[in-house]
DNA sequence: TACAGATTGGAATTATTATTTCATATTGAC
DNA sequence: GTCAATATGAAATAATAATTCCAATCTGTA
């Protein structure tokens, strides 16, 4: 490889830009795939990404040596370390955030911090959220006669948000909050025929998780959300679902669970109101 | 391959965390070495992997075997997708999202609307928010003896948030909420040395802008978040956000507004502490 | 301590993949 | 149209990497 290799990726697109006039037929063509498929030419093989650019693996290989690399393993690792970098600048980001808010950088260090973080969890449950997971919570919710809110602490707020949705959406549904401590007689009222939605994260409040096991005993179906396989609420649920929330400041974001939360409480709306269309029909 | 072997990553990973204790010392290193640095599986050899990780190659594919994969290669195709999930920019993935939750396509569609709602409040907050008014309101909080914390019903889940947080950061409060009718009591307690955060979206709740005016009234400095100029709100605060959420299906986000909420609660936090080391000093 | 079963290391083998080579085709200048 | 230079296709070869196999080691049990 001589001295004018282009190294990173965005310098390689650019001479290819500049080179894409002169160069012949095949070449070109494998240079426009290239520019259009990165993350091919990232994993693929020589010869599996010739085939899907419609030249010969040949090819791919003179177009490297024209670029000046010595193959088409070197091309490739510009590629690949594209994928790693823009992998790895979320968290980049976050953590530069904090470095900054830590040394004393303003406050708007701070709210740009919890707004990376917000991000960062909404883009992760994104991800990680499972289709099936969700249909089998939405259709356990639905068919309840009241849906029991259950969460303390940090998780409060999304019940509260929760319920109130549940009763704009006209949906029966009980928030176990009393601070009179009658959550015990409250729980006592539900039966297999109701559902729950039980919410903690990590310390796991006791209230939360003794009073989701013994409703849980009275056969209630429960869906837990939750940070974690190693949650004591999995055990109990029969849905559950782990989002990871990015902390920032030592206060986690709730942006992914209020998301889930809105989307669960919307869809069992949804799911209610084609259901009682059905039956009238 | 037989049936069920994982096939996207975070099942995967839920694997591997689930048999991890009953796995054999090598096995369970090669697999601790996985979940670190997933991008040097995806990208690496097996023999440069297994040397990464202090393992031999063979026990690398013995590792794929045991989780049901029939060689390192398919194993490593797991951790090569996530990375061209992962890659597709935010910004794409987003537009994606809003795409597919047009379409309507079930359940999950709901999903991605909040999740592309979230996304969408928060980078706009994120432009819009001035970095004056923001300092202005957390020198404004910081002195005050008592936060009074104000807001009801869509706006409550946020108003809760912010007295759990600073009740942790040891920050006087006062949540007003009564369901026993004494928040015109409690209101009255207010001084002038105190302050409020008092939180109302449009179709403005009567009893907030109620409250406020009475306490605004009572000479108490107040900060206000809320959803446009013609909020009536603005006229009684002191300083106030123009927060503007993106809404699905009916339901606003409130994501934006809980990562000002979280930013102003730490940043009062952040700021009282130093007063009180300046103080000793 | 002796033994069986499981686990591990390391070399041998097999498979896959990149690269080279060479014959053929194409292009552009005269 | 002919020739030389360049470009392309396809198969052969070389390099690299995955996988298998077997002997050695470790672990738990009687």
């Amino acid at each position: 490889m001589d001295e004018r290799v282009p190294r990173d990726f965005e310098t390689l697109r650019a001479t290819i830009l500049e080179r894409r006039a002169s160069l012949p037929k095949r070449i070109a063509q494998i240079a426009a795939y290239a520019l259009d498929n990165p993350d091919d030419i990232a994993f693929g093989t020589a010869a599996s990404i010739a085939a899907s650019a419609g030249v010969q693996p040949s090819t791919l290989i003179r177009f490297a040596q024209q670029l000046g690399f010595d193959g088409f393993t070197s091309l490739q690792l510009v590629f690949r370390e594209r994928l790693r970098e823009r992998n790895s600048s979320y968290d980049e980001r976050l953590a530069a955030l904090r470095a900054k808010a830590e040394e004393g950088a303003g406050h708007r260090a701070i709210f740009d911090g919890f707004v990376a973080a917000a991000s960062t969890s909404l883009s992760d449950i994104s991800r990680a959220l499972n289709d099936a997971h969700f249909e089998e919570a939405v259709a356990l919710l639905a068919k309840a006669e009241t849906i029991y809110v259950l969460a303390k602490r940090r998780s409060y707020p999304v019940a509260s948000y929760i319920a109130y949705a549940l009763g704009k959406l006209k949906i029966r549904n009980q928030l176990v909050e009393s601070a009179a401590g009658l959550n015990a007689e409250m729980i006592g009222f539900a039966t297999p025929r109701d559902a729950v939605i039980a919410i903690s994260f990590s310390p796991y409040a006791p209230a939360t998780i003794e009073e989701t096991r013994s409703i849980a005993e009275q056969g209630v179906p429960i869906v837990a959300i939750t940070d974690s396989s190693f949650s004591p609420l999995a055990q109990f649920a029969k849905v559950w679902f782990e989002v990871a929330e990015a902390d920032f400041g030592g206060f986690r974001s709730i942006s992914a669970t209020m998301a889930l939360a809105m989307a669960l409480t919307v869809a069992v709306g949804e799911k209610r109101r084609d259901a009682g269309r059905k039956r009238k029909a």
